[in-house]
DNA sequence: CTGAAAGCGCTTACAG
DNA sequence: CTGAAAGCGCTTACAG
C-alpha cells in the first residue's frame, strides 16, 4: 500500500492563513501584525487596559475586560510571550543541561528515568522542561543563550569555562552528578560506596580477575576529551578498587571504556573477549545499560552468565530486574535524585535571596540478583 | 553510612557571589546589574559597539572587539538572552507539545524513541528541545506562552481550542499522530493498515474471541476526556475490526482501555482476566508497553503466552524483541516519524513564506514473533 | 569603523 | 477603575 519511504500528499495552503508567513526569514526583521496597540485602539481603551485584561483582571471592570478579550479574539490576538518575558522575567521553563547530544543521552534508560523524575515536579508546577544539549559541540554557547528560569546540570563537572558561564547567567543552578562543592548546590549519590559494595561482593565470591567497564569521557568539552574523568567516574573507580582490594594484592584488574548504552556496552565487551590473553571471571560495569550490552556480548561469545562470567551493573534501571538472568546491580534512587534537584530548584526560583548551598548525597545499595556467582572452578565456593 | 533519606550538608554562600540574589523574587521587578551600557561606558565605546563585538565582529576593529570582550569578561557580563530575543526573534528551541504530563508520557518507551529522533535533528542544528506538557491541566496556556521557534505536537488532535491557539501563535506547526488535514502539516503512520494486519493475523490463526486494549483518552482536555477518541485510536480500532471481520460475523470482540505504559497494561489485563465469563484467546494491544504489561498479567494468572493466549502489540519498541516470549507486534518507524517531522519543522523555520501543507504517511508492518499462536484446542491448526 | 536614535511588544508604577 | 509615560536590555538601520 505504501512505498518504502512512505507517501506524501501535498496541499496548497488555503486562503485564510496563506497570506501571512508563518515565520519570517531568520535574518529579516519581522513586525507583528496585531499588537496591544491594535487591540487597544479597536476596543477604544488604553494599552494598559488590554494588558490588565490578561494579567490583572481585578484592575478592570468585568465588562471592559470581556469586551477587550472579545475584540482580541476576533482580531486573532494573543500577547507575545517573548515581549512579555522582558518584563516578567520568567519563562516557566527549567533547563536540563546535558553533557552529550540528546539522542546519545536517551540511549541510556537512566536518562529517561531522570527526566521522568524532573517531569513530575515540572508537571506539578506548570513548568516546561528544556533539554539543553551541547550546542554544536560546546555547552558554553548553550549556557549563554538558554531561555530558562534555572538550570540543572546532569553529569557535568562544572569546571571553567562552564562554571563561569553558568555563574554569569545569575540563574538558579543545581549540579547533579557533578561534584560536591561549597559554591554551588549539588545532588549526588554515594557512588564510591555503591561501587565498593559491588566490588567487595565480587571479591568475596572469589573473583581475582575482573574487568571494569568505565564511562568514556563526554566529548562535550574537546579540551577534556579522553584526558581526564568526571567526578562520578572517579568515585566509582575508587570504590571498585577499594572493594577489590579486600582480596589482597592478587587481583588482576583491567579497565576499558564505553559509552553508556547497550550497543556500546556490547561492543566494548566483545572487544574485551576477543582480546588475547585470559578472560576475566567478572565484570564491573558503570551502568546497567553497559552491563546489559555486556551480557549480550557474552551470550554471543558462548559465555553463560553467571556460570562462566559474572556481571554487575549500576543504576538499577527497570530493565535490570527483567533481564535474563536478572542483573546484580548497584541501585541508586534516580527519580529521587531528580525530584530533590527540582525541589532545590523551585526553592531557588522562589527565593529573592541566595540560599545556603546544599550538598545532597543519596544512598546507594547493592542488589544481588542472578548475574553473579563464584568463578568457575573456585573450590572455596564449589558447594554454593 | 547514610540514613534513609540521604545526607545533606549545608554551606553558607560565600562572599563573592553571596551578595547578589541569584534571582529576584517572582513578583519583584529586577534590574540587571551590568548591561550593555555598563560595558560600553567602561570600555569607552558606544552601546552599538559592544553589541557588534558579540554579533557582528566584521563591523568593528579586532582591537576594539577584544578590548570590549575583555572589559565584559572582567565585569562578568554576557548579553541577556531574553532581551536579545525581542530583536532576533528566535529562541533556538523547538517545542514538543504533549497531551499528557511528562512523567506519564515517558512511562512508554515510545516517547523516548520519538524524543531521540527529534533530538538527533536538534543536535545537528544546535537547537534545544522543550518538552511542553499541559500546564496545570490545559494545553491552551502552554501554547500561548511557549518560548520556542516552532511546535511539534504529538498525539494531539488539533481541535479547538488548541488549533486556534496554535494558529494564533503564527509559529511553524507540525502535527504528529494527530489527524491528516489540508490546513496543517501532518505526519502519521498507516495505523489502520497496521492494525488490520495484526487482527487479520489473529483471525487467520483461528481466534474468534479477542480483546482489544485501546488507549484511554488523554486527560489533557477535560471536555474530551473519556468521551471521544483521538484519530490514531479510531484508526487502529477500525483496522482491528476490519481484520477480525475476515473471519466472518462469528468473532466476539471485547474492548477495554488503558494508559500506554506497562503497569497500566498489566492492570487492565488483570481486570479483564478476573472478570466473569470466558477469557479471550487473544488480545490486540494498542502499544507494546500495554502488551508487555498484559503479558505480565497473564504470567501472574498462570496463562502461558502464546499457548493459552496470544498477544499482539503495536510500535515495535526495542523491548518488544527482547521480551519472553518475543512479542508479535506492528512495527512503526518511530525515529523516522520524528526526523520527518523535524525536517519539515526546519524547512518551515527557514522559509519566509508558507509552504504547501504536507501530509506524510509512513508505512507500518506486522512483525510476527512468538507471542501469537493458534488458540488452544483449535483443530484446524493443531498440527502447527 | 563608530555613535545617537529608534524600536522590538509588552508591563507596571504613577497620577488621575 | 483608567490613561499617558517610562522602561525591560538589547539590536539595527542610519548618518557620519
Amino acid at each position: 500500500m505504501f512505498g518504502e519511504r512512505g507517501c506524501i500528499l501535498t496541499t496548497e495552503p488555503e486562503g485564510q492563513h496563506g497570506g501571512e508567513p508563518l515565520r519570517a526569514k531568520r535574518s529579516r526583521r519581522k513586525r507583528r501584525s496585531v499588537t496591544v496597540s491594535t487591540v487597544a485602539k479597536a476596543a477604544g481603551v488604553s494599552r494598559a487596559a488590554v494588558s490588565f485584561a490578561y494579567n490583572a483582571p481585578e484592575q478592570i471592570s468585568a465588562d471592559t475586560r470581556s469586551r477587550i478579550l472579545q475584540v482580541a479574539e476576533t482580531l486573532g490576538y494573543s500577547p507575545d510571550p517573548i515581549a512579555r518575558l522582558l518584563n516578567t522575567r520568567h519563562t516557566d521553563a527549567v533547563g536540563l543541561l546535558m553533557v552529550e547530544p540528546i539522542e546519545a543521552a536517551f540511549a541510556d534508560p537512566f536518562t529517561t528515568a531522570f527526566v521522568r523524575g524532573m517531569g513530575r515536579m515540572c508537571d506539578q508546577h506548570g513548568l516546561a522542561l528544556t533539554l539543553l544539549p551541547p550546542r554544536l559541540g560546546s555547552s558554553v554557547r548553550t549556557i549563554q543563550t538558554a531561555i530558562v528560569d534555572g538550570i540543572i546540570t546532569l553529569g557535568l563537572t562544572p569546571e571553567s569555562p562552564f562554571l563561569s558561564a553558568l555563574k554569569r547567567r545569575h540563574l538558579p543552578l543545581v549540579v547533579v552528578d557533578g561534584a560536591p562543592s561549597t559554591t554551588w548546590h549539588s545532588v549526588l549519590v554515594d557512588d564510591e560506596g555503591g561501587a565498593y559494595a559491588a566490588a567487595a561482593h565480587l571479591a568475596a565470591l572469589g573473583h581475582r580477575h575482573v574487568a571494569i567497564i568505565a564511562f568514556d569521557s563526554p566529548p562535550e568539552d574537546p579540551h577534556r576529551y579522553s584526558r581526564d574523568v568526571t567526578y562520578v567516574t572517579a568515585q566509582r573507580l575508587a570504590g571498585y578498587h577499594r572493594g577489590l582490594a579486600i582480596a589482597g594484592e592478587r587481583t588482576e584488574i583491567e579497565q576499558i571504556e564505553s559509552h553508556s548504552d547497550i550497543a556500546s556496552g556490547q561492543a566494548a565487551m566483545s572487544q574485551l573477549l576477543e582480546r588475547a590473553g585470559t578472560t576475566p571471571t567478572a565484570v564491573l560495569a558503570m551502568s546497567d545499560a553497559i552491563a546489559l550490552g555486556a551480557m549480550r556480548a557474552c551470550d554471543q561469545h558462548g559465555l553463560r552468565v553467571p556460570n562462566d562470567i559474572s556481571i554487575i551493573g549500576f543504576d538499577n534501571i527497570p530493565e535490570a530486574a527483567l533481564a535474563t538472568p536478572p542483573l546484580t546491580t548497584v541501585s541508586q534512587p534516580i527519580a529521587e535524585k531528580a525530584t530533590r534537584a527540582m525541589r532545590l530548584m523551585l526553592q531557588l526560583m522562589e527565593s529573592p535571596d541566595p540560599l545556603p548551598f546544599e550538598q545532597i548525597m543519596l544512598p546507594t545499595t547493592l542488589i544481588i540478583r542472578e548475574s553473579t556467582a563464584p568463578p568457575k572452578g573456585d573450590l572455596r565456593h564449589a558447594g554454593k
